[in-house]
DNA sequence: TTATAAAGTTAGATTAATCTAACAAATTTG
DNA sequence: CAAATTTGTTAGATTAATCTAACTTTATAA
């Protein structure tokens, strides 16, 4: 049985080996805020438990147990952000604290029951997508708003940064996933984008804020939501 | 900050406080199934976070603060059953071992929703009282079953025992809190008794489960529920 | 291609929570 | 009351998770 320390690890472990690919020592320790020698000797423990290979100064590789472990994890932590916002009537900023700790419950029913009352979500009130009870994670083939061009029309569907504040930003513009956005015009200098959706006929938005919603492209002519 | 496992000290010097009165390492130590040195360290550590005082050789007491931080914790035990049961629809032998966990999450918002979306309950599925916020908790005025006289009707309101295996006793025989039930008879020999409730006129309980089984006795010729 | 920097390792210490063994104090009982 | 039992304490070891300091290996770059 994984201790919540091992079962952050694991977690930081997957994420890592899912953005970055080759995962290094020093990633994960500065992922998750400890120095490189306690990630040093708790490397070597998660070998000896048999979730991740590991040699002398090459990269980590978690094993399919130590993924699956890793996927269990992020799936109580995404199907528990949903429940918070869709059950209990959380704002999204606020469910990532209580979900880091509820994800560590061991209690199979427990989230078995979050997901049938939430009727098998596919995706986090972030976008971020739930793997399922195997494992899977569902690719996502989203791309940035940043990319996309003047008159396209495109739904926010994710997100790929889920801070408080820039949560508590898109609140404050009235910028919800399933929306959709019409992009007026970007500009040169400093990539910013100027987008009208729902209430909002033209909203300007910052290169970092476009960066970080993920749309997918609507066909032209489609209709507005 | 308490640890998970200090909480779990203080939940326990809590509960025999409730009980004994007087609470002593050992008794302490036999509840929580530590060593006596273990318990005996531990408690001078509770003493240097000012959760209670102790004297060598003499009993323990919470102080005020431990004794808040210790019924905080029963409150989120008790809110969190009563929220598997009837929200997530949970039976009520099920939830303790979940509870258990759920109990040492930090997050204030999380226990005030349950306790809203509740509608504020005064028990927990197996009748115990929730506390209040300030630590308050109601005193129970109830009797156990094996005490009443026969021809009497009384109201089953809690369980002095909620062990599993009692409650899916209780299951089987279609026992649940609120019912009334009907004294028929009691039997010298061994004190089990004779009772009628519901679709059963007749059922024969032990005088174990009798003891076991809280009451409060109805005035004689009201109606049954 | 050597020197410097970055990354990784080893050694040794610390804290929390636990244990067993040995001993001391308090209580119970013959 | 003295002996026996129970209860509580001290000492010392263990494991998990962390740290700093010192050192080594690998990678970068002048």
């Amino acid at each position: 049985m994984a201790s919540p320390t091992e079962e952050n690890y694991l977690k930081a472990l997957f994420n890592l080996a899912n953005s970055e690919g080759e995962i290094t020592l020093s990633e994960l320790a500065s992922r998750l805020q400890v120095s490189l020698p306690t990630a040093n000797s708790m490397v070597k423990s998660l070998q000896k438990s048999h979730w991740l290979k590991y040699e002398k100064y090459k990269p980590l590789t978690l094993t399919p147990e130590g993924r699956l472990l890793a996927a269990s994890i992020i799936r109580k932590h995404r199907l528990t952000e949903m429940f918070l916002v869709d059950v209990m009537k959380f704002g999204w900023e606020e469910v990532h604290e209580v979900a880091e700790q509820i994800e560590h419950i061991h209690a199979p029913k427990f989230f078995e029951r979050m997901d049938e009352m939430l009727g098998h979500p596919a995706a986090d009130p972030h976008g971020s997508p739930i793997p399922d009870s195997e494992g899977k994670l569902e690719r996502q083939s989203y791309v940035p708003l940043s990319s996309v061009l003047p008159g396209q029309k495109v739904q926010l569907l994710a997100l790929s940064n889920s801070s408080a504040e820039f949560l508590e930003f898109l609140n404050s513009r009235g910028l919800s996933l399933g929306l959709t956005l019409t992009v007026i015009s970007t500009e040169r200098f400093d990539q910013s984008m100027v987008i009208c959706y729902a209430q909002h006929p033209s909203e300007t938005l910052s290169g970092k804020v476009c960066e970080r919603l993920l749309v997918r492209v609507l066909p032209a002519g489609s209709s507005a939501s």
